[in-house]
DNA sequence: CATTTTACTGTATATAATTACAGTAATAAA
DNA sequence: TTTATTACTGTAATTATATACAGTAAAATG
């Protein structure tokens, strides 16, 4: 996709502002007037050049038929993660949820589906979703996603050290993980922060 | 706020899956089209009955300049149940959470929280939000939101006859709830269809 | 029973809006 | 240097849209 002129951008900001505040979008002569062309032809053009970049669709005879061409946009699901790399890949995308700040207090980067009942005791079942945050800020006691050597496991973070890590599954038919980062290749993915469970 | 007549409600949600659909509002000619109106007239005259009682306004002169007068409240969040009144009562709301459809699959009335330790067998656990379903459909083995003589509980449905009424604890140190409808005052609340929780 | 409200048809018109065509001028790309 | 792109002005035609006025008929309301 194209890049937009300053102008074009000027405008594309325009038509979503109108959106927001108006609840339609702008006419030719409504982008003139703001922008003080005397001629809706400059608007026209400006449209035109804008929807052949990509950015939106003009509907033919159609008053006010200008629709925006979002990126698909929301909080990515990731399910099953493919070995090798990294987790926020595209493949690895199950689909996005719409973002609602207000629903997890903390910002969520992703959702990853859960796999295994190594977590029940502290109520996190399988298939539940788990919201992460990515983030270096790593706590002892916080439930946590990392991956050992390409493998992606979520527990809670009981040691951490330059020796060792300790990863608890909240199981007692598990035991714990330990990891020496200096052998095996360790990345804390993120703090699991909150959790989404679809019932019936 | 004066109450739409069913025809009236009927524009106004194709209003509103217009708006959803397409980006903008519908004009009075769409609306004649899609509800078969010879014509534009009945839309127009429709559109100013909505008006006035409140639930849109028109923009004089501007093409498709219906604005939709609602504040979106979001679904309500139930923090403690009052005795005695219904558990939507305007008291029992602790706040507000924004929709976002495809959050939790299917529709949530509001979010409950969760009091107490008696369904952490099933990854329920105290001060998660439950996302209720207000339904008639009550399914034995599902999670249910139910009121006894004025006490509303969480419980897996075990038993359900006109004699009696068996709600289970998730929990082996809670045991079952046995209820006779024509004893005591029993009422469904809802379905539980989601979950929610808020760690860090 | 009279009156109002709801739910339309039918006609008409002014204006809102899209959109085509003909230009000008500056700047960027080939 | 030629050509394409960007950024407009100006005019005008056609279509899209809002909206007024005159009715009809059934249902709800007082």
């Amino acid at each position: 996709m194209k890049d937009l002129t300053s102008r074009q951008r000027e405008i594309l900001e325009l038509i979503k502002s109108h959106l927001k505040e108006k609840g339609f979008p702008p006419t030719r002569a409504d982008i003139s007037r703001t922008l003080g062309f005397k001629s809706h032809n400059a608007a026209e053009q400006h449209l035109r050049a804008i929807e052949k970049k990509g950015f939106i669709s003009i509907l033919a005879g159609a008053s006010r038929g200008i629709v925006l061409n979002e990126e698909e946009q929301g909080i990515p699901v990731i399910g099953l993660v493919a070995a090798g790399g990294p987790i926020l890949a595209q493949e690895n995308i199950e689909k996005r949820i719409p973002a609602s700040q207000s629903l997890l207090s903390e910002n969520v980067d992703y959702y990853l589906r859960v796999k295994g009942d190594s977590m029940v005791d502290v109520g996190i079942f399988e298939e539940d979703l788990i919201g992460v945050k990515k983030t270096n800020d790593i706590k002892v006691g916080s439930v946590v996603v990392a991956r050992i050597n390409d493998e992606v496991t979520v527990k809670t973070l009981k040691k951490l050290s330059l020796e060792e890590v300790i990863l608890k599954a909240e199981n007692e038919n598990y035991s714990d993980i330990k990891v020496n980062p200096s052998v095996d290749e360790l990345n804390f993915e993120g703090t699991c922060v909150g959790l989404l469970r679809n019932l019936s």
